[in-house]
DNA sequence: CCAGGGCGTGGGAGCGCTCCCATGAAGGAC
DNA sequence: GTCCTTCATGGGAGCGCTCCCACGCCCTGG
């Protein structure tokens, strides 16, 4: 059933060789000759097997995509969704195709480094969320893998794309600056990722910027939960803020609760940012003011600079580093008192 | 740099044929070499070329996971990613991998079939989130690829794994029964769809066990969307339900708004019930009391049957055709009244 | 003592493709 | 007319693996 070119040659009139040379469209082909296989290969359907050419070309066409901890986190916001969908896309075009890796533990990941790097399923990565030790990182480098990673890594091999978290922090602290406030706060993700530490580092830029005094009673750790953002944000009632930037909408969500049980209202006595605008972002009562990530255009571009290290590949090997930085967008709601 | 079977061989004293022997794990081996022959290859991490042993075996160990419409619907709750956490945990512990294809239109599907089907990438395909109508269906069909959709079709030659929809909406409707509501009414999805379908003919089953009048007025149909639920109640507004099962929780939400609008109040005047569990759900107040579908064991088992299908393959044609309904669970919140 | 049957092992063939070189026909320059 | 180049085409080799058969060894039974 599954054509070969030898037979499709036999069709045509021609050799496997000249078969083959119309399918990857090379020169010294006839006009006529060219035309002719074309319409058979037209007529049966066929297409080359796989396998057997990447056996010799020792390409597969296929980029992998590994999100090492696939925790519940991941699986409640539309991250992960609208990143592959931007890999996909960009794959789609270039004829590539997307091979997806989850792992929920470490040990999974030894042996999918084996079974699906060593084995020659896949001619590059893409790793997101990834946590900064994540041994699969450095295995990877010295296994001279075609790697990009969405979000940054400090080890200098590494390309990456990622979004412009300190420049996005920054500006929805300025946007609550520019409201008048005077007593912001912030409720940070887990100061271990480099992500939460973009973020307030953006918090502090503003602060500093417009000689903000911040004392550290301002400054509270979470984990991007919800119950970590109500728990801080309870903390940080005691010192009453005007304003409160959240790391996430989910803490923010927690904050909003914990502002409500205190029987305080937003954004009238404590105005509110988010960051991420997941959709529930736009549902609570007030709706969110957070900012928005060009999540399908990191997946797209990360995937685009992978093909370009896989199609530069076979060059010589000083090949240049590159690290893509996007704008965030705040998308403005009710939760920061700019509206109405 | 990547090592083949006859450098191993070599390495260990042994020829190819006997570390391939190794390697599979088949008998008339012994005891010795096997044992030199795995410290070699542990030693040097090798681990066999996919391509070339696809080759020959005419088996690739990759399923495809095949998203037709790839819409913007699927990108606001979580069940594709956690559809996709089930076919992967499957895969790992089967030690099969997983393609992802996802398309936006119907031309991308043409292209799919053949350089996907036809190039032999794949041993079989789950399709989710398909129209009745996908021609890719019946091409999958014909092609005699092993198939596995998730969520019900009509083609008596299709194996699938849904949920019990029509169970579900029983149960549903039920509860508000249970609730002493007498005037039920219902918010439906695209009547084209047949999961929508079967929510409407669990809501009617209900209704007509407990013999129930249901005028059509009671019964509106939407299409899933939130601008749609709020739509539909505004209408059903002007024959005031006391409850109203909403077919999705983006619908229910939209109700909510149209129900708050009207100067009414969740579950006082009104009770409401949804339908899919979104993390919205229990982020509105009151939170939406809806129905879980379980999404994850949804992937895991048309996983599960793919594999079988698959290695079932080889023996002759008239292999059983398979279809799993798994039933759903009723959350129950505050916006039905049961609680408090 | 030798025939016969395991069992462990080695090596040829071939999967379907690409790459490279050989071949032959056509065409241009002298 | 001859020689050399150019170009279209064919076919061998080999990618790394599995499958199959052949070979030699040892053990058993008559």
């Amino acid at each position: 059933m599954p054509l070969t070119l030898e037979e499709i040659g036999k069709l045509a009139g021609v050799s496997r060789s000249t078969v083959s040379r119309v399918v990857n469209g090379s020169a010294n082909v006839s006009e006529v000759v060219r035309e002719r296989v074309g319409q058979v290969i037209h007529q049966t359907g066929y297409h080359p097997h796989a396998a057997a050419r990447s056996l010799v070309t020792h390409r597969t066409r296929v980029i992998g995509v590994v999100i090492p901890e696939a925790l519940t986190k991941l699986f409640t916001d539309p991250f992960f969704p609208l990143l592959l969908r931007g890999v996909t896309e960009t794959c789609n075009s270039h004829d590539y195709h997307l091979m997806l890796s989850l792992f929920s533990g470490p040990d999974g990941q030894f042996d999918m480094h084996r079974r699906v790097i060593r084995s020659g399923y896949l001619d590059g990565v893409i790793m997101a969320s990834t946590r900064l030790d994540d041994p699969l990182v450095a295995r990877l480098l010295q296994d001279k893998v075609a790697l990009v990673m969405v979000g940054r890594h400090p080890d200098e091999r590494v390309n990456y794309v990622d979004t412009d978290n300190l420049g996005a922090a920054r500006m929805a602290t300025e946007h609550l600056i520019r409201l008048g406030h005077k007593k912001i706060a912030t409720l940070t993700g887990p100061l271990n990722m480099l992500q939460a530490q973009d973020r307030v580092a953006g918090f502090r830029q503003a602060m500093d910027a417009h000689r903000y005094s911040l004392p550290e009673s301002l400054v509270v750790e979470g984990d991007f939960t919800e119950g970590s953002g109500y728990e801080g944000m309870t903390r940080l009632l005691a010192v009453r803020p005007s304003a409160v930037f959240a790391a996430s909408d989910a803490m923010a969500v927690g904050a909003l609760k914990a502002i409500r049980h205190a029987g305080l209202r937003v954004p009238d006595d404590i105005a509110l940012v988010g960051f991420d605008d997941v959709p529930i972002a736009e549902a609570i009562e007030p709706a969110l003011t957070t900012v928005r990530q060009p999540i399908e255009r990191l997946g797209s571009m990360a995937t685009e600079l992978l093909l370009t290290l896989i199609e530069a590949g076979s060059s010589e090997e000083p090949r240049l580093v590159q690290r893509i930085v996007l704008p965030a967008e705040l998308i403005v709601r009710q939760s920061c008192g700019a509206l109405r």
